[in-house]
DNA sequence: TATTAAAAGAAAAATATTATCTTTTATGAA
DNA sequence: TTCATAAAAGATAATATTTTTCTTTTAATA
């Protein structure tokens, strides 16, 4: 059994075909979904899907800690399989969202603590601008 | 006639009241306030304001970059009359948001360029804790 | 003061998300 | 394997935030 199945059942929680493949959809994308993305892409494959549950199953997916949640300032969440704390650039060309797969964040909470009494948790980092396609479009 | 007057006649906008209150509410406050927020402080003296007016204010004063929208993570857009890139600071306890007043941002994006090809223009950083008093509860 | 385009206000609509209710199913026991 | 049952799924309604539409009011200018 995986370990995302092993999870959910330590957490007295149902391991059900729709929280594997919601689960499942996030690791093997890198596009950082929203809810009504997870849910178009899977009522193909579960017809019976409802929008519901796809909520339901993220809210599930990030209290055990197997999803965060992302805010880039749109008007909904998305979702990434990856839980680490990390950057992520955002496309003001076509609202794409990536990562930003160097560690720019490394030292930066300890340099933050330096600056504040808040008891510091985590922290989020966006950038904003636009992705090398989209920079082609503008010059032309 | 105040700076912002001018900026608004600039863009050939009328200088109302609600306008100016608005502003200035978000210009004497640190509170970062949502736009709810905003109407029921200004409704006691502006009984006729509306909801619609605040929205539609802040989205006015935000495209002439007098005020700018945050988001940290909550059902709805805060928003702050520092149009400045600053570090916020997010207590996990009562919720309030401050801003982190020292430039830990500072070469961050400079550092951040070298990793990636995207064309920067802004970053948005949120720092997640618990605030003294938040802390002090905690440990009782 | 009169004109008028823009803004305010009121209310409806649109979105995203959450809650409620019924049906289905995963799970563990018999 | 069934069976019982609590949990989850699915359908739908409700909620909350934000946006839109429409009418009335007002700021700006002549
Ligand atoms: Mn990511
Ligand atoms: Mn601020
Ligand atoms: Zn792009
Ligand atoms: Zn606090």
């Amino acid at each position: 059994m995986e370990e995302a199945a092993v999870l959910l059942k330590q957490k007295g929680l149902k391991v059900t075909p729709q929280r594997l493949a919601i689960l499942n959809l996030l690791r093997n994308t890198k596009e950082h979904p929203t809810a009504e993305t997870i849910y178009k892409k899977l009522v193909s494959d579960f017809p019976t899907m409802s929008l519901a549950t796809v909520y339901k199953t993220l809210e599930v997916l990030k209290n055990i800690g197997l999803i965060q949640e992302l805010n880039v300032g749109e008007g909904s969440f998305r979702y990434d399989a990856n839980t680490n704390s990390h950057t992520h650039l955002v496309c003001f060309g076509c609202g794409k969202v990536e990562d930003l797969d160097e560690s720019v964040l490394q030292n930066l909470i300890e340099e933050a603590k330096k600056h504040t009494d808040y008891k510091l948790v985590e922290q989020k980092l966006y950038f904003y601008g636009y992705c090398p396609a989209c920079q082609k479009m503008l010059s032309n």
